[in-house]
DNA sequence: TGTACATCAGTGAACGCGCGTTCACTGATGTAC
DNA sequence: TGTACATCAGTGAACGCGCGTTCACTGATGTAC
């Protein structure tokens, strides 16, 4: 055991991963290790000592995010559900679901995008979304269909970047309605042409 | 006139606010002054004389992008169209149109999410997606039918934040789709529930 | 038409300080014997 | 069962340098007379 007793070095670790979310999310990335530091009870060198330096505090914490997304998208994953657009569908209710998670699922986009300064980290969001991407259309939807889907649950999720709240009941029927469109891809592509 | 006669003091600081732009966009908003005065072709004690700070360069950048956005937008309003809708296609034909343009849309979207952590350009985007969200609730559409549309535009243009290029023709014809909706809100409405 | 002066649009050196990083040291706990 | 030692998990002062800001100065052009 270390220095301070009052708790273990791995909830030290989640504590400044979390003071480091929270800072750098209003204050964008030039907020000061120290403030983060004594955001999680612990001096600048207590952070130092977990963290070698700024960069890789910030490379760990891009790499905490994404990991939480993937879990919460394949939480949401109907084991009952089997049909073609499942993943997709756990895609839909990660992204649209109500922001009482701890974790806030929109917000950490939000966050993500302030950590892509980091060149490391551009590189990781880069590879992880071509690969989520690469599990999204082997999902067994048709391209278009899916492309609206994504785009929708995209849209959404991007909304806090502008300060903007769309309100829930709103999101709860885009929510409903995008999830029957991946059952029936059909009724999308049969739009009508009008004249 | 001034010091150096190859172009005017206006041009000069357009060079600035393109350079400022090009350089935040790759390296945040920890690029350095003297970085993007060189990149302009101009010392770093000139940008100064055209903005009195960083933070004011940064500011200034913000209004440009939010500005040539609006004009985007009310350039694509089609005269001809007086339907219901008409401000929200002109917006979907903005944010999806190939990004040929001399500014492309949406990559001034990415950037100005990192301007954002000037708590000053925060409240100005704050306020202009407060506005032209009314504009949009204002057009004559289906709450139901906006959401949608509007979602699904922000989330084409915010792939660019996670590195994502979604392929041309896909984006065409969604484009296509969208506009088509807002011609036929009851279509989405009437999408049928299934069992 | 020439001269003096003001102003505009910069230059570039110097300053200073905020902040990331280094480093010597420390106090709990675990382990060998 | 007590003692010595190693290690782990920190502290906090000091350093140094990158970078935003200040400032004295400059060289073109415009304007008054």
């Amino acid at each position: 055991m270390g220095r301070t007793a009052g708790r273990s070095p791995e909830d030290t670790r989640r504590a400044l991963l979390d003071a480091a979310g929270e800072a750098i999310r209003t204050r964008g990335v030039n907020a000061t290790l120290d403030e983060i530091a004594r955001h999680a009870g612990v001096s600048k060198g207590g952070l130092i000592y977990h963290f070698a330096s700024k960069d890789e505090l910030i490379l760990e914490l891009a790499r905490d995010l994404l990991a939480s997304f993937r879990a919460q998208v394949e939480g949401r994953l109907d084991p009952a559900d089997t049909e073609p657009g499942r993943y997709t569908r756990a895609y839909v209710r990660a992204l649209l679901a109500p922001a009482a998670d701890e974790v806030a699922v929109r917000k950490a986009m939000a966050l993500i995008t302030q950590l892509t300064t980091v060149p490391a980290v551009a590189e990781l969001v880069d590879a992880d979304t071509r690969q989520l991407n690469a599990e999204l259309h082997a999902d067994g939807l048709p391209p278009d269909v899916l492309t609206l889907v994504i785009a929708a649950a995209d849209g959404v999720s991007s909304a806090p970047l502008w300060g903007e709240t769309v309100d829930r009941p709103a999101i709860r029927q885009l929510e409903r309605r995008l999830i029957q469109l991946t059952r029936q891809p059909a009724w999308w592509q049969q739009l009508p042409w009008e004249e």
